[in-house]
Order: C-alpha cells, then structure tokens, then sequence
RNA sequence: UCCUCCUUAGCUCAGUUGGUUAGAGCAUCUGACUGUUAAUCAGAGGGUCCCCCGUUCAAGUCGGGGAGGGGGAGCCA
C-alpha cells in the first residue's frame, strides 16, 4: 500500500509530536537549502518540512524545486523557528515528481487571476484557487445536505433535449451529422430524422420543465447540474457552461417559494462558514487587500465575512415590483438622471443598475423582487388576479444581481395554454408538459438559482470565470 | 453583439518628440551564507516589443486592419 500518508491540515490541527510520520504533496517555497514549504491541498496553511544540514546528498536537494511532488518521512517536533509551532524533521525525502524551476509558471509571488485564468490546468496549486474550490464543494455538498434533509428527491433531468420552447436562451446544437454533408430535405433545409435522436436536439438550458413533471408525483424535488447556454455574453456573471440549481415544488405557493429560497441561501452560506472558516478568512483578507487599490467611494463597507454573517442575520427585503419601481421613481438617483434608463413607466423590466441601486443603496442586503409584469416574463408563470402580474420572484444579491429567478407556476390549463398561444409557444410539442394540468393539477412553485453566482458571492471573487475550474466562455473552451 | 481600455523578458510593469546596442523589480541559473519564513548578498543568462499592412531615411512609439484579454452594457442564472 502506497498511500499511508497525514494530511498536513490533520497534523497541523493536533499540534501532535510524534515520529513515524509520512506526508506527501508539493514543495512551495524551499529556503535556505534546508527548510521546505509544503502543501498537500488539505489546506493553504504549508507544513515546514526541515532537512537537516549535510543530512541529505546534493543529488536529492537540487530537485527540491517550486512545484516539485514530494514523499517526506520523519518526526513531527516542536519548532526551533519562529514562524510555526511544530514542523516536520525529515529523515528520508523522496522525489515523487520533478518540476523544472525554469518551466514551471508559478512563482513565490502574487500573480494576476488574469494570468492564471490562462493557465486553469496550474491555478488549484494557488492558496486562492485552492480556497475557492474547496469552498465550492462545500456549498455544492450543503445544496444536497439540505435539500435531502427536508426530504427532497435529487432529479437527473437530460442534458440533451429536444424541447426548444423554454426561451430560456439561445442553445447548443447536439448532431452527428457530419457538418459538411447533413442530410437534407427536398426544400434544401436540414433533416433531422436521419439525425441520431431522430430530430433537432440540444444542450438543456433548464431542467424546470422536466422538474415540474416530476414534482407532480414525487412532491419536493430538486435538480443540480450543468446546464448550457449559447449567448454571446461576455460578462464577468455569465458562462456558456454553468451549474445550476432548480427546486420544483408541489403544494407550493409563491410565498412558501420564496421563503424557501431565502432559508436555503442563509443555511448553505452557514454550511460554508461553519466547515470553511480558515479559507473564508484567507478570501476575506484577499479580497480587503484587493479593496485597498480601489478609490474609497467604490470599496465595500463590509468585509467578506462580515457579509456573509449579514446575510445569515438579516431578512431579505420583500417587495412587489410594482413597489421597486415607485422606489426607483421617487429615487433622488432617478430625479437627478443620473440612471442611464430613467424609470418612467410602469411595465419595463429593471436594468442591472436599478437592480444595483436597490441592492446596494437602498436597502443594502439581499432583496426578493415578487409580481412581475407578464409581459416581461414567461409563458409558465402563474398569473395574478389583477390581470396584469404574474407570480414571479427573482432574488437580488449585493454586487452580481440576479441570483434567483422563480415563479409560481400557472397550473390551470386554460390560463396556461392561453398564454402560450399569446406566446407562440407550441402546444403541441409540450404536450407532455401540459399533461400534469389535465391530470391531477396542483398550484406548484420553484425556483433556479445559478450555482457559480452563489460561489461568487461567498467567495468573493468578482469574475465568474474564477469560481469554476474550467470556464467556458464566447471564443474560449480550453482545457 | 455594442462601448471602452489593454497587449514590451517566465510574471508585474517602465519606455520621453519617431532616432545608436529596448530597461527595472520579481522569478530562473551560478556562487556565497546557513534556523530560514515570498530568506539574504554577489554575479550571469533571458526579447517574434501580439499579428499583418502602411507612412517614414528611420516605428516598441504614428495610421489602417485583425487576434487575444480586461472593464462596462444587453441577454440571463
């Protein structure tokens, strides 16, 4: 057995002396030819592994480079240093890697998320990334943790699908095809049917349809994974690849929607704080340090954890958006034009400036926007008595906007096929969604919420390209 | 897709009015030192100035086009 190792976190943690003691991971920094910074991932605290003077041959300490994998036994002390408690007295060392110091690009040194982005396949090694990805799975781990103990189903709806009629975005073509000599109908268009699946498919855009159907036998359900979108968005909250999270639940009406959403955020923001402390620290200092370079009017009047914990303590803000819009109206911000769309009529949808101005200045926490206008929302929506509204919801997050976007769903077949036809939406290729209104309706309601957004927002971290190992993005698929 | 800014050594950047051999810090390499903390000290190597075209006696510098990246907007999660 190879792998008989302590995690440096462990070791570090137990403040434990003891011989016979074998760690594995990557060298950091190795000073003064005898004192190695090494980190195994379990942390962005390093382990100061000592090789003793004269102890170890030339041959052994020249590959000791940054980046270099490393097997290290020996005896955990108490340090004779003062920048650590115990280290690590080595007594065999052994190279389970090299790293060319000349080649590898990662030095002792601050580097630009820029220059990192370019090199994804390296950036886990940075104590930022590290952070921000083990903070990930914590939240991904709390998303399943609360959801399985209020007895939800966790749902695997299709990524390839052939419903085109969500409008939820633009979508990826999925064929087997050979691009140059499809197979076409006499008028010259593309035939599907000798396509794999028999007609035009493509990457999910939402998996709400799906859910839906089975909310309407199993109740709570809730569905998590990646979902795909072919807009040309080049913004630092948009991804052509992202994960998303979408509950769908019977018996559920908008209000209990959104006391869900808001209950769920508050835990899975807890979850992190409670089992990621030490890397939220190191994310909040981050991110102070980054602050400090901008002008003073622009920087955050809370640090991250501090946020994080008003968040958790505070009610989200509820309103109608028939109650923003008097807001943004009666705004000195809207009297002074000094919004670039000036609120003037009822029935427009908010721009992210707007958004920001309520978020950010006006209440400064958390807001649940509720009652739409139909017009600006879609065709499942259940709508309200006033003709006018629907039952909509989308919950708005200091400094990324939109972070939630839910609704009641319309479960009265009439209603609901009546504004598909005002749509355009086809009812003939949703009949199978229209089924769960013509047997056995109940009023019904959910939500989705963008995974990385969420991780942007606990993290910190102000582009959504840094909260996702691998970002696909317009002109950008590497790795 | 639109607006805007950027692209010079491995990284972060400077580069005057267009003018000889393009610089700094860090990193790397060599040597010294040896309880260091992004070690320190001394020395060395390292360049397709993003690409193409143009203006000019002369272009890192000016003009046009293109590519890539950042920030903002739209679309949205």
């Amino acid at each position: 057995m190879f792998n008989k190792r302590t995690r440096i976190k462990d070791l570090l943690a137990n403040e434990s002396l003891s011989s016979g003691v074998i760690v594995m991971g990557w060298v950091r920094t190795f000073r003064n030819n005898q004192f190695i910074a090494l980190n195994d991932g379990s942390t962005n605290n390093n382990l100061q592994v000592v090789a003793e003077l004269g102890k170890f041959k030339e041959s052994i300490l020249k590959r000791i480079t940054t980046g270099a994998a490393l097997k290290v036994s020996g005896e955990m002390i108490s340090s004779l240093g003062k920048g650590q408690k115990i280290e690590l007295k080595a007594n065999s060392i052994e190279i389970l890697g090299d790293s060319d110091a000349e080649k590898y690009p990662l030095q002792p040194k601050k580097h630009s998320l820029e220059f990192l982005r370019e090199i994804a396949h390296l950036r886990f090694r940075t104590n930022t990334f590290a952070s921000v990805f083990r903070v990930r799975h914590t939240l991904a781990f709390a998303v399943h943790k609360f959801f399985n103990d209020k007895g939800f189903v966790y749902l695997h709806t299709p990524i390839i699908t052939a419903s085109d009629a969500e409008g939820a975005g633009e979508m990826f073509h999925v064929t087997n095809f050979d691009l140059t000599h499809p197979a076409k109908n006499e008028d010259g268009s593309i035939n599907y049917k000798e396509d794999f699946f028999g007609k035009a498919t493509n990457l999910t855009v939402s998996g709400q349809l799906e859910g839906e159907l089975a909310a309407m036998a199993l109740a709570d359900v809730y569905t998590f994974g990646p979902t795909f979108r072919a807009e040309n968005s080049n913004t630092a909250r948009h991804l052509a690849e992202f994960w998303m999270i979408e509950p769908e639940m019977a018996f559920y009406d908008l209000e209990d929607n959104a006391n869900l959403a808001e209950e769920f955020i508050k835990y899975i923001i807890s979850y992190a704080l409670e089992n990621n402390k030490e890397d939220l620290e190191f994310l909040s200092q981050r991110l102070a340090e980054e602050e400090k370079q901008k002008p003073q009017q622009e920087r955050s009047e809370m640090g991250l954890i501090e946020k994080l914990e008003f968040v958790i303590n505070n009610n989200f803000e509820r309103l109608t958006y028939t109650e923003a819009v008097q807001i943004l109206k009666e705004s000195n911000h809207n009297k002074k034009k000094k919004f670039q769309y000036l609120i003037e009529e009822w029935g427009v949808d908010l721009q992210s400036e707007h958004e920001r101005y309520l978020v950010e200045k006006h209440f400064k926490k958390p807001v649940i926007l509720i009652d739409y206008p139909k017009q600006i929302k879609a065709f499942y929506m259940r709508q309200n008595d006033d003709g006018k509204t629907v039952a909509a919801m989308d919950i708005l997050a200091p400094g990324i906007g939109e972070i939630v976007g839910g609704s009641q769903r319309e479960e009265r077949l009439d209603k609901l096929t009546e504004r598909m036809n005002e749509m355009h939406v086809s009812t003939e290729e949703l009949d199978w969604y229209l089924d769960t209104r013509r047997f056995g309706s109940v009023p019904h309601a959910g939500f989705g919420l963008g995974f990385e957004r969420v991780v942007q927002f606990v993290t910190g971290m102000t582009n959504i390209r840094d909260v996702i190992p691998f970002p696909r993005t317009p002109k950008s698929a590497e790795f």
